[in-house]
DNA sequence: CATGAATGAGGATTCATTCAT
DNA sequence: AATGAATGAATCCTCATTCAT
């Protein structure tokens, strides 16, 4: 639901080299940007080592000019794939953490959980990749700001239920969450066993697995 | 103490386009492979950007026409690198196997974590480089037959203390502490975190453990 | 008079690996391709151990990446000038063989030798030059097509004459009068000795030597 | 019956640059000079593009070093293969034109013809590669004189049986042969095609088919 | 003399980026 | 704004040749 030019607002954060050039103001625009890191995306998850930047605008149906015309070099367009998916995660944790439907602690991070297998699942080979070209861009900041915007939603879910040090808890979780979620889903898990995996690696009284814990 | 020819040994699983060229016999020759498998490591770490087969070369104190004496191409060198890591890993999770020393499977359990800390946090960077390499690199056999060596120390000791189902509850664990490790590493996380989080995500009886737990 | 769209027509025959990328549209364009080919030209006549990609680029006054841009490697350009080359031959062949002034059978031949030597002494050094390549690239197909119109167009002569087995005729005399222009032109003969011995090689009555040749 | 030493002698002619380094003396040098030979000759005619001095010798069963100890350096290789097979041509030219049984002329001229067909047919790649290397190198000394002593022989014939002007006919008629040999020969004419193709290139009055012409 | 490891200049090709139209 | 032809620095790799052993 949310547009293009939402999604790209954390691109605030980047540093000026590889910030996208301009808000597409014109809906035209919007859906030249939105052709070209779709093209970007379909490249870097079927064939890495074909990304070029003409590679991309021919698949985008877009001259390589008009691609220049919005992103100033080619990491600013690895760096708004990232910066779109890390958008789409931080939207799916607070949608979780914002229903009032979800009585029980477990449940939630139960949907969080899933939100995460979600996300991962979508285009487990895009994913893969951005994780790898997190490393070598400067996107240190947007990273850190979407990280930090899930555990102040996981954190508000457990201060909510009255557990202790929600903050450190909350950053501790997630740590875990992603490494496994990260890991496993590169080595084609299936989602059932990587749902139980990752409950399993988290605290018993979080997973309300407490009872069969203790048995 | 194993020495660079038995290191590579593995490298047999390699497929032929990235097999290393000769294994150097002679005692010079040896030393030449080690150069350049180490200046390859060393900008592989520090400069992942300017990995090129001329600047190894160069930082190897080798003519680039020595370094392809010995690798193929580029990608073979990375593939060489790959090989001795895991032979690396494969060696020390065997010295801890067959430690006899080693009375309880929690102190057995607790070593083979203390490698693997060891293994990803000795050079870091590189462990990351390599990660990735792995996945656009045609070494699957080899990593597999890593993975399949540990895996099977792995049983024997779980094996050795009446557990059931020692195989597949070994393969369990190595994906869970491995996907830990390799990501709480590339975060940064201090050495003692680590440790109490990949402990935190094993079973407990196996981290002896399971008497707090069920408290 | 034939444009460069046109010569390069033939070009059709060649296998993709060598096919010339684009028929290029624009005139500006078009006259790249053509400063690139006479650039290639001029080298291989004058230092063929000099034909590099990147000489020929800087004597086109051309980067290096325009020619990759039109030939997608090298070979491609030397085919490009055989194809080019053939194309000259043909037409000139076919100029002959439809000249409705040529009255008597001994003049149209008379002309075809002249058309041969013609093109043979136009650029002796670069005729010879890919003469060589021919033998090492895959272009048969054009060097074929090329053969069989020159043989068509010489046996609709002939059988215009009343000459039994025209086809078959035509065929022969082909073989015999390239092979000794080609060879002849080779080792510096002059262009009245080549003449002469072109004729003595064809059956008298052709040449309409005939009744020299019984005195 | 000619070893290998004499074979070589018309090296003389040859330029300083590509001269073969040193007479092998000893015999089994004189065997390591034909091992070296014979595996260029045998690449050459097999895969043109593989002929490097390291797979030269790699072939003949030599180290680089030795290669390089006879052979100043890669040209001196192709030269001496071109002078070996000038040596073998001139050789026959003049067992032909010695032997004391032949008492027509045409008989003779027959024989030159054949023997000039042995040769091109014996290794008509390998005779390929050699026209075609005569071209880049500066052999024009070795096979000017050769085209001479030959030229020489065949004079000797002609005058013998009287024909006036001996020796230019015999220079004349070498270059005709000579021509249409090499060229339909790489054409993959049947040897017969070629016999016949060459005897009708030669004026009647040698080949004997003085007759038939006239009738 | 023989060896073959070592050298490094040179060459083909790619691809991010610019800019005239 | 859009286009895409043009650019050329940068990279991988080969192979003729040398020289220490």
């Amino acid at each position: 639901m949310a547009a293009a030019a939402d999604l790209l607002a954390a691109d605030a954060d980047l540093p000026a080299a590889i910030k996208s050039r301009k808000s597409p103001q014109q809906l035209r625009a919007q859906g030249l940007v939105e052709a070209i890191l779709e093209a970007a995306a379909r490249i870097l998850e079927t064939d890495p080592a074909g990304f070029t930047t003409n590679h991309v605008a021919v698949l985008a149906g877009v001259s390589i000019g008009s691609l220049y015309q919005y992103f100033p070099n080619k990491d600013a367009l690895v760096a708004a794939l990232i910066t779109r998916s890390q958008a789409e995660i931080v939207a799916a944790a607070r949608a979780v953490a914002a229903d009032p439907g979800a009585a029980s602690l477990a449940g939630s991070i139960t949907a969080l959980i899933e939100a995460g297998l979600d996300h991962q699942l979508a285009r487990p080979q895009l994913a893969v990749a951005l994780d790898n070209a997190e490393r070598a861009l400067p996107v240190g900041a947007v990273v850190e700001s979407a990280r930090a915007a899930i555990a102040a939603a996981l954190a508000g879910l457990l201060r909510h239920h009255g557990i202790a040090d929600a903050q450190g808890c909350a950053e501790d979780l997630l740590v875990s969450a992603r490494a496994l979620i990260d890991q496993l889903a590169e080595q084609g898990i299936s989602r059932d066993d990587m749902r139980t995996r990752v409950r399993r690696a988290m605290p018993a009284y979080l997973t309300g697995d407490g009872a069969s814990a203790a048995r």
